[in-house]
Parts: C-alpha cells; structure tokens; sequence
DNA sequence: GCGCAATTCAAACTGCTGTTTGAAATGGCT
DNA sequence: AGCCATTTCAAACAGCAGTTTGAATTGCGC
C-alpha cells in the first residue's frame, strides 16, 4: 500500500468515490443506489467500486463507519463541557449535541438517511456502529441520568430513564416524513433545535426528578429498594 | 362486476395477493419484494399482479393503507375508554393501545415494518396514511395533553408534549434493530408491554404537571413546588 | 528510456426485475 | 349446449443491476 511514498494522492479515486457512495446511499439507500450513479458521480469507471473495495457492501460499511465517525467527532456527546459539570448541564449538552449531529445538513449529512435506512434495513455494518459509536454514548447518557435520580437510580430505571431522553430526540429525526406533513409549519433551523433542545430536557427533567421504579408487576416487594443504592455511583 | 352472486370468492385471489403482498413488503421492503415472490407465495401467476392491481406501486400503496386501517380497528387508541374518562386514564390507553397496535405480530404483523420502511423512504402512499390514520390519533393525543396541561396549555407546548409522548412509544419500535444489540436482555411480550406502557405513562404525566411553555428563558430552579395537585387530575 | 506494478477504461456478461402478450381455461347465463 | 366476459397461465420481452474481463494507460524506481 502506498504510505508515505504518495501522501499527496494516496488514493484519490478511493476517496472520491467514499464521498460520492455517501451520497448517493443517503439518497437511494443501499439497494436502489447503482454502482454506476456513484462512480458517475465520482468521475470514476464503472469498474472503480470492485477494484478498489471488492463490492458495493463492502463500499457500504466503509461509508456507514466513515460518516457516523466523523458526525461524532463534529458535535462530540459533551459538547465541550467537563466531565465535572452538574449533570443538569450535561443532559443540556448531550441532547443538543444529538440533535444538531442528527439534523446536520452540510456535506456530510449522510449519517443521519444512513442511519434511518439502517433501522428500516439493517445490514452487518450496524453491529460495528452500535459497538464503536451508539453504546458508548448509551453509557454516557447513562451516567447523566443515574446521577439525576441520584438513590433512586436502578439498572432498570435508568435504562428506561434514558431511552425515554434518547427517543425524544431521534423522534424529530425518524419521523421526519410524519411531522413535516402532520405540522408543515416547522422547521428545523438552528433556532428551532436549541428550542427543541431546552424543550427536551426540561420535560426530561421534570420527569426524571419524580421518577421512580416501577414496581414490576408480578414481583413487587420493596426489598429490592434497599440493594440499589451501589449501582448510582458513577465510575471516576 | 359480481356482486351478490359470488359473494363466498369475490376475488378470492385478489385478496390472497393482498395477503402476500403485505408478507413480503414487510419482510423485503418495496423495492427489494418481487412481484414472483408475491405471486408464489399467494400461489398465483405472475401475471396476477398486473391484473389485479395494475402494476407492483398500486398493489403497494392498497397493502399499506389495509394495514393501517386494519392495525387501528384492532387496537383503538382508546381502548374501549369512554370519552368523559379521566385524562391519565386516557392517556395510559392512548400508550398502550399506541404499543400494542405497534408490537403486534399477528397475522397483519406487516403495519409496524411497513411504516419503518415508509419513515426510511416516503412513498406516495404516506400522505392518503397521514391524512386519514395518524392525523385522527393526533388530534386526540393533543386533546389529552392540553386537558392535562389545563390553563397553561397553548398550541406549541401541546404539540411539543404530544411528540414527546408518542416519540417514546414509537422509539421502542423505530430503534428496535439498536435497542436488540444494545439491551439482548430486553424482550417485547406482552408483560413487557404493559409495563414499557406504564414507564412511559408515569414519565410523560410527570413531566406534563410541570411543563411551562418554553419561553427561549433558562429554567426556573424551584418554581415546582405545588403545581400538581391542580388540574391534572379530575373526575367526570 | 525501460520495466513493472498499480490503476483506469470500455465493453461485455450473467442474472434478475416488472411487465406484456396471446392463448387457454373458467364459470355463470340464456 | 353454446356464448361470453372474466380470469389464469406459460412464455417471452425489455431493461437494468453488479460484476468481470482483458486491454490500455499511468506513474514510479532504475
């Protein structure tokens, strides 16, 4: 492989073509993008993606693991704030940033289709995501929330403590087609996701401060309250 | 056309295609479904298709809105609940019937995967859904809300608790491809169901007795203190 | 310049798709 | 039975997909 030799154009082909699958995946999806539009798009022979990739799914992972990577780098879960910060703070940051990393619009919006098409279709390149990229940010989030409902804070609560905060925000993303036509008057400028961010969190919050485990139906003792109060802590 | 005459098999194959169809639409989505797996699975000619329904859209757009229609009639977001009922009465209905109709895997299983594919890419069929479905249930959710939201209830803070509301149920089902590699340890039965239902409800009511309408301000730490006992709760 | 490997190219190949076609079969009606 | 519209059928059609191929081109070390 060339490495340093051609720093310059290691392989510019090969990059060309990661961009332009982005797009043309985003657009289409998986199944109806053609190798021929990408390779149009990437000024590139139609023989370029099997030359340089080996086949259209192997182009495919590549590009699902390249754009989800680089919208985390762009808008990082803590947006910048320390990790010392009152969790209230952090709820704030780690909602807005998902909201503006899903809704980017620049030259890298793919992630966002892509990720939409993966839970319409999911293909082996989703294991890989939710592995390096999703739970991470899970266990982030999971921290926030645990340290919100402080003694209260069980496994179980936390989890569905945080997938309620989580849902809130995909929402607007996965069910775009729904709400553009249910409320054709929103939009979704910068304005409008920080209005939805303080929204989000501030119904969280209200929610999270009154939470409490749910009784599990069947099996309802209260000795399970009394062995909880470990699991809170936050590692450090 | 027969009418009466042959009311036993109007069209008994037209409607064993629907029936396929909606399998295989599901399983594949629209694009990737062949007519030849439809028809072998309805055990008619591949012809049948194109006869029946004109081309392979047509048949699409009539599977998707019987699904629809179908999966609402068997779960009704009231849940057999009268009008005058209590709003968290109601709203606990509007959950779990929300839930049901989504998780259910009957024979019409089809309603929930289509409408994910539907979410990845919008096909003409979504408006004539949008319209005569999901508007209704929106506007009763809305009702829900505002009664609860009582005197602070205006137009924006509705429609953003509504989303937030639904945008938990949905969440669940939208991000199940996630949520499974995520949580293996979590299961959708019908115990599950009802608990997921009750989480959701308590979430969404604790948050619902404090929302304010968001006025682009920072939140105001302790103005929580009372507020419950008001409106939210009340008997016809 | 020369040689050699890496890359690009145009063209063809294989396979599957939705759709059409024209004949064959069906089934109620008089 | 005999007619007729409706429906079914096997076969073929037209077109596009991903991939392969083998020659042409490039770019670098010598």
């Amino acid at each position: 492989m060339a490495d340093q030799t051609q720093s310059e154009t290691p392989d510019r082909t090969r990059r060309t073509l990661l961009l332009a699958a982005g797009e043309v995946f985003a657009e289409c999806g998986f199944r109806a993008a053609t190798v021929r539009e990408i390779c149009r798009r990437a000024g590139a022979n139609i023989a370029a993606v099997n030359y340089h990739f080996g086949d259209k799914e192997a182009l495919y992972t590549e590009v699902l693991q390249h754009a989800l990577q680089a919208a985390r780098e762009k808008y990082p879960p803590s947006l910048g704030l320390p990790p010392g910060a009152p969790a209230k703070a952090r709820l704030r940051a780690f909602v807005l940033s998902f909201l503006l990393r899903i809704f980017d619009e620049g030259p890298h919006a793919h992630h966002g289709k892509l990720m939409v098409r993966e839970m319409a279709e999911p293909t082996l390149a989703l294991d890989a995501v939710v592995r390096d990229q999703i739970r991470p940010m899970s266990g982030q989030l999971a921290g926030i929330v645990a340290e919100l409902l402080g003694a209260r804070a069980t496994p179980e609560l936390v989890r569905a403590c945080s997938l309620s905060v989580v849902s809130q925000v995909m929402f607007y993303h996965l069910c775009r087609p729904v709400i553009g036509r249910l409320f054709p008057e929103m939009k979704f400028d910068r304005a409008q996701i920080d209005q939805l961010a303080a929204h989000i969190t501030e119904f969280s919050l209200h929610a999270l401060r009154n939470a409490k485990a749910t009784s599990s139906a069947k099996p309802s003792p209260r000795a399970r309250l009394k062995a909880k109060s470990s699991i809170a802590n936050r590692k450090s």
